[in-house]
DNA sequence: CAGTGGTCTAGACCACGTG
DNA sequence: ACGTGGTCTAGACCACTGC
């Protein structure tokens, strides 16, 4: 494993493209993720083997792996090692989740999916997640449910390359987060998010499901979610009653 | 300029309390921002001689200093040194100006405050402010356009002590961010909010200011912001139009 | 040129988890 | 007892800035 080493990574001479020795060794890193070297939840090898592997010194994987672990890539444990991060967690669930209830604790969402069928990419769909019109899609729609009250309807939109084996009995009989599913079943791990969030008058059909009155204000949050590479792996448009639930953020 | 060290700092013996070094560096740091020891936008001493005030070694403090620029509260500057960061900047602007046009660049928001008077803290507002109801407050009332079109309707309180002077002529002269004012008028640093996000319908006198009909929806922008030491010192409910502009926010 | 932060190394000891 | 990540040190050289 000693030809793993960046090119002319040493103390003399420069590499052909500067760019730091760690920022070299992070990167290498992030390639076997996607490469599913090593796979959510598993360990990663120490520090002192990565630098061995690389021929750096640990300080010098330290820093790349300080920066995975900032990134939510991988999450250290001390005195255990680092392990590859997972949606199948307490901790990461949240995360992603950000319609809350005003008072209490977010009790876990009930999730019922009322479709579950292919279809093919509009123009606009095709774009956000970098297709062509027309291209195979899996188009689903859930009612997210809290204490009994429909809160939240998600239309989601995921490339059927990707996705080819989903139907609705696999997501009926799954528990647990939808993204820990794309993980586990798709190799597709999401990492990171973009969100445009307006306020909106409620369709009659909406309504209907989401059993308020028609033209009530609701909060729409359209997502497109990213894979490793900055790869769009998923649209989602949320449609979210906010009477006595909101949208947390903090701004730091 | 020795005694600053904290006490028992050495590779010998151990704190009363755990900390790791550079934590209790990053704490010192942190106090010497709080008391103005070193002001926005002002070079705060470099790692060497930090690093010699608190008998510890560059690389400590570096850990320390990097925590601080992780928190922007400092800027660091390769070959210049590290700056107190500061509201007056181009690059802190959008931090905390997340409602913006759909397509094009986000134009400098025109400001225009409709109101500035001093009131008294209701029991909700007492609460988010730390404060006792009917402790004094400012409170402001002002209209953000966008390109000629009022988009954003904010309305503001803040603890009547900290803003005593704060005056409508002072604001409709100042030009450039409000927490920049906050900031070099009143010695307030905002670093940090919390915000609730919720789609409401316009009541009658906003429908009128920002020009929409009654009753269309609108993003309800909540938020609490927060100084050194997780000091409370502004509450903000901003009132947005969504038609043609969006909140955004990355997941990561 | 001198001074700053940025990178990299090598080695020490500590704290935590497991056997 | 051992291996992991966490902290700390000391010293080297590099890259950027400004005189």
């Amino acid at each position: 494993m000693i030809d793993d080493r960046p090119a002319d990574a040493g103390r003399t001479g420069r590499p052909a493209v500067f760019s730091p020795l760690y920022q070299q060794i992070k990167d290498l890193l992030v390639q076997g993720l996607e490469r599913g070297e090593w796979k959510p939840g598993e360990l990663i090898p120490s520090e002192i083997e990565l630098a061995a592997r690389f021929q750096v010194s640990q300080g010098t994987v330290r820093k790349a792996v300080d920066e995975l672990a900032t990134e939510h890539l991988v999450v250290r444990r001390q005195g255990k090692g680092t392990f590859v991060a997972t949606h199948h967690e307490a901790r990461a669930q949240y995360r992603f989740l950000r319609v809350v209830p005003d008072e209490g604790e977010p009790l876990p969402a009930v999730s019922r999916f009322l479709e579950c069928r292919r279809t093919r990419a509009t123009a606009d769909i095709a774009r956000l997640l970098d297709l062509r019109t027309g291209d195979p899609l899996v188009y689903l729609r859930r009612l997210l449910t809290f204490d009994g009250t429909p809160i939240v309807l998600d239309d989601i939109w995921l490339p059927g390359a990707t996705f080819k084996g989903l139907s609705a009995e696999r997501l009926a009989e799954y528990k647990g987060p939808l993204y820990g599913l794309f993980e586990t079943e798709f190799g597709t791990r999401m990492i990171r998010a973009e969100e445009r969030i307006r306020a909106v008058a409620a369709e009659a059909d909406v309504a209907r499901l989401l059993q308020i009155a028609p033209g009530a204000p609701l909060l729409l949050v359209e997502r497109v979610s990213y894979t490793y590479g900055e790869r769009p792996v998923e649209v989602r448009r949320g449609l979210s009653v906010t009477t006595r639930h909101h949208y947390r953020n903090t701004l730091t």
